[in-house]
DNA sequence: TCGCGCGATTAGACAAAGTCCAGATTGGAC
DNA sequence: GTCCAATCTGGACTTTGTCTAATCGCGCGA
């Protein structure tokens, strides 16, 4: 897959957001790396050169990613929210000492007997930490 | 069971933790209630009458409980964090717009399949959060 | 009983993540 | 080129949580 720039306009407008300069660079940042970002690291990846993007867009820019289903929040930390460009369903392993953040993929995980839901409620996502530390 | 607060001095003392004025006030707030509160939440429900307890004592005293095993973190909401009195093996149920949190017993949840963990990790705990909604 | 030592508590300053707003900028349509 | 709506911006603000230095208070030995 190949994440330039140029192809960061076409992956907004497939879902339904106005490429701006701006958020092509946010989009970019994310996807290009592969990786879980947060709004610091986001901020800090866009205004390597000079400052080009304000924190008030990033921020919006994250929230709206999240509202089209760009990218999937991922709170497994109290101090920060992690932005996931990867919307597939997934799990994530977190090293609690390190911070370090990565994906467990859904295929060979399997979840069942969860309790039916309460009643008018619909399932926003399902999610899994494996939290682990170094040995000691 | 009874959780007077004559009866936490001796959970306090079980689990190591010297039981003074204030840590016996948070505990019974947290075990009492049977319910996830927040820092704010502990502190308000603490303070009814008289101010009495300190956020510094407050926090300090959920970090001291958290380390001590006598709660648990529960980590949905990335404004704040969750203080759990069920330390049992369970999972978490939000409803996101109400922010309201409840416990779904692991008995009957079977979770098969997650890789094997990274060489000299140890699991610290696995999250599973199930995030509903109010059907729209 | 007195005073000592030490763990616990406190107020308030501070830090970091995130929100909000009013004004400035941009870029597409005409 | 002008206009307009959408977008972006700096900076003030809020909230959650941390830190520190001073004080408190309780057990214990003399």
């Amino acid at each position: 897959m190949n994440y330039t720039r140029d192809n960061m306009a076409g992956l907004l407008r497939g879902h339904e957001i106005n490429p701006t300069h701006q958020r092509i660079e946010i989009a970019h940042a994310l996807f290009s790396r592969q990786e879980h970002l947060s709004a610091d690291q986001v901020m800090a990846a866009v205004n390597t050169r000079h400052s080009e993007t304000s924190k008030a867009t990033v921020y919006n820019t994250l929230k709206l990613f999240l509202e089209k289903g760009l990218v999937r929040e991922v709170i497994v930390d109290p101090s920060k929210v992690f932005y996931d460009p990867n919307t597939t369903p997934h799990h994530h392993l977190y090293e609690v000492d390190s911070g370090k953040l990565s994906d467990i993929d859904a295929g060979s995980v399997q979840i069942s007997g969860l309790p039916p839901l309460p009643d008018g409620m619909v399932t926003e996502g399902i999610d899994l930490i494996v939290r682990v530390r170094r040995q000691p």
